[in-house]
DNA sequence: CGAAGCGTTGACGCGGATCAAAGGCAGTGG
DNA sequence: CCACTGCCTTTGATCCGCGTCAACGCTTCG
């Protein structure tokens, strides 16, 4: 995967706080154009809590995850942190209506991303292209989601929580039957509106329970898909 | 107000369970195209809790408010609810990238709303009619709100829950600095992720503190909005 | 080896849910 | 006009889920 090659090259390994938004492929930027459906995308690689973007920067650009996970957020002042949501390979985000990003952006692990200028999509937009329609329905896949999410902030449990984030959130590369979570316990902590404890809690619960089966801590096989869903309501 | 003309008139008072969805103004659909603005446009007025439609529906339509305020929302199984969004004059609602609603709606309070056929919308969006750019707007603002909300329901407490909420949906038609919440002690636990009970005591608490003052149980006025902020962080 | 991060587990306390009862307020009927 | 009814809201008492605090284990890195 784009991600494990990411951690092992050798040219990532760069000193500590010198590594902001680096080019991926700088020689691509040399033939602007040339890959019509990029349309000015330019990747950006960032390892694990780089900010991307800050909340309240102006809003430049649109983002896709080529590789690893993004997680947007916002804070409070006593700085709580509340994580919007997780965006993966394909996904897209930085959207926004007005001048000023309402949410940052973070690498939630060692990522890349393409950005767009914003003027240009949004020009392409209005000129009635096929990638409008597109960019529409990503939007309202972001609301959709927003929704759901809601819906376990506002009204499940933690463990109801849990499981429903480990439904929507593990689907994705399994091996042997294990899938990877990209992200740290904290930041699904911050996801979920739990704390890192609980969120512990719950996974060693659901493992009681034979709902799932650990390995490691990033690794996660789901046992009983139905049993989650159920706990899910 | 169009709201209050709404109750007061006799015409909507109609036998209980045969008020649905009635066509505001019948002899207007005689003129299809008359408004170019409107585009199709059809008036239909809900009583309170009328649901407009259902979790799961075939999404047919997208709608704005006239007068009044629509919640959509999400249910579990066992009957939980989540209010995903208040909508209240101009707002839109009814956004789908999929075939269903996944989202229920409904009438926080008596209201009025039009609805427009999905397929002329996006057609409309896919011509790059300037209309595109303000559905875009509008969907983005509704992912701007859906953060917010996130915030809310995940990492502030019981009185800064209800202290963003004021602040954020009691912008509207003030009478003596007095300015009206629509919708049900009920509704706002449903939003915020609370109990009406932890609702009603936060209101007094907040009182207590003069930093609102309340007229009846619908109307608010806000005293000190200074403080009322640094509740919300 | 020690140090630093991250995750897990246990003990305890608090914020908000739950249960219960009583107080407005509008609509209805006498 | 007042009594009555039903719905919504408020307030109080109690309970419990999750946060908080603290200690410990595991992994990585120097």
């Amino acid at each position: 995967m784009a991600i494990t090659v990411l951690a092992n090259a050798g040219i990532w390994k760069l000193p500590a706080g010198r590594h902001a938004g680096i080019e991926a492929y700088p020689e691509s930027t040399g033939h602007p154009g040339a890959d019509g459906a990029r349309r000015n995308g330019r990747r950006l690689s960032f390892f694990r809590d780089q900010e991307i973007y800050g909340e309240g920067e102006d809003a430049t650009c649109i983002y896709r995850v080529e590789a690893g996970v993004v997680r947007t957020c916002k804070f409070l002042r006593d700085g709580r942190r509340q994580i919007d949501a997780f965006h993966s390979f394909g996904g897209v985000f930085g959207f926004q209506s007005g001048m000023k990003y309402r949410t940052g952006a973070a690498a939630a692990c060692d990522c890349i991303v393409t950005t767009y200028r914003r003027l240009n999509l949004e020009s392409l937009a209005a000129s009635g292209d096929r990638l409008s329609l597109q960019l529409f329905a990503l939007a309202m896949d972001d609301i959709a989601q927003a929704q759901e999410h809601a819906l376990s902030l506002g009204r499940r449990s933690a463990v109801e929580k849990v499981a429903s984030f480990l439904l929507g959130h593990a689907a994705g590369a399994a091996c042997g039957g294990f899938v990877k979570l990209a992200m740290t316990r904290q930041d699904i902590a911050d996801y979920l509106g739990l704390t890192i404890e609980t969120v512990s809690r719950m996974f060693s619960q659901l493992e009681r329970r034979s709902f799932i089966e650990l390995k490691g801590v990033h690794l996660v096989r789901m046992c009983d898909t139905t049993a989650l869903r159920v706990l899910c309501g």
